[in-house]
DNA sequence: ATCTTATTTTGAATGAATCAAAATTGCTGG
DNA sequence: CCAGCAATTTTGATTCATTCAAAATAAGAT
């Protein structure tokens, strides 16, 4: 079980209009599968979408995330190594990640503490701190079990 | 005053010798530009070096800093936002990073423990944590004082 | 000095993301 | 319910970062 329940679609498209934007199938299409399907290139968006919508476009999913990152409906993670960014609903509850350095899988892991900023740097550079982005990174255990390459 | 005096050529020769990797004009004169200007791209190291170092090109240097990083004598990053891979040569120090959200800029900031790694999550989705990853995001001084767009 | 092999160059290809203009769709007010 | 405006998506093309393969080169060992 999810964390944070999936929103239905009625709920998404509610969410985005109190943002002030449209409610558009693609985009509604896009939040279900990332709430239920986190961490997500804009390719797997696409790719899972186009049975259900035939005639989304890929340069309409990265106009989709974009917007919607844009608005903090999404929220964007660029992990380390290739494969493009990846994109994730939950973005109010300041949780950080578990990423596998040999697969490169990502997980979710709530915050200890809950509220941004979670931790204070000693020495700030001058910069007025709004929140702490914690990557956790290991090997998970799938691939613990094989031996390496 | 960096933190750790930036090596000189010799040094870094050396230290390529001994990872079991060949020194070459290429690769030193890309440290020694990373040593002193952390967090840069392939491009920006490449058009650092085209003057002292016409022949070297762009594909060189993809290949000198994936080379480097495989053997850990430097570290990619890969910042939120548009503008691809960035390297650092500090490895070892477990030291994290400030991010302006505004401009993107990026600051280096000592660990507070040290030792990696210096958080440890509360579930760990059956993974073998390594090290944690900080990134603080906020706004640097100078976007700070300018006005928002 | 030469030989072996790693590395760099050359040239081309892939993949992610962006851009601009035209077509479409959602939503507002009549 | 229908018309019209504006936001959004599509279409088509382009940019940018990165990778690939084969040929040329340079580093370091013998």
């Amino acid at each position: 079980m999810l964390p944070f329940a999936p929103l239905d679609s009625a709920a998404w498209s509610e969410r985005l209009r109190e943002t002030g934007l449209k409610s558009t199938s693609g985009r509604v299409a896009a939040l279900e599968h990332l709430s239920t399907h986190p961490h997500t290139t804009a390719n797997e968006i696409h790719t899972a979408l186009t049975k259900e919508l035939p005639a989304l476009t890929l340069q309409s999913v990265h106009n989709i995330v974009q917007d919607l990152t844009a608005h903090g409906i999404i929220r964007r993670i660029d992990p380390l190594g290739p494969g493009g960014a990846r994109y994730e609903t939950r973005t109010d509850d300041n949780h950080h990640h578990l990423q596998c350095v040999r697969c490169g899988r990502i997980e979710d892991i709530d915050c200890a503490v809950g509220a941004a900023p979670c931790l204070t740097p000693h020495s700030t550079h001058g910069m007025r701190i709004l929140q702490a982005d914690v990557t956790f990174r290991g090997v998970c255990g799938e691939c613990d079990k094989r031996p390496q390459p």
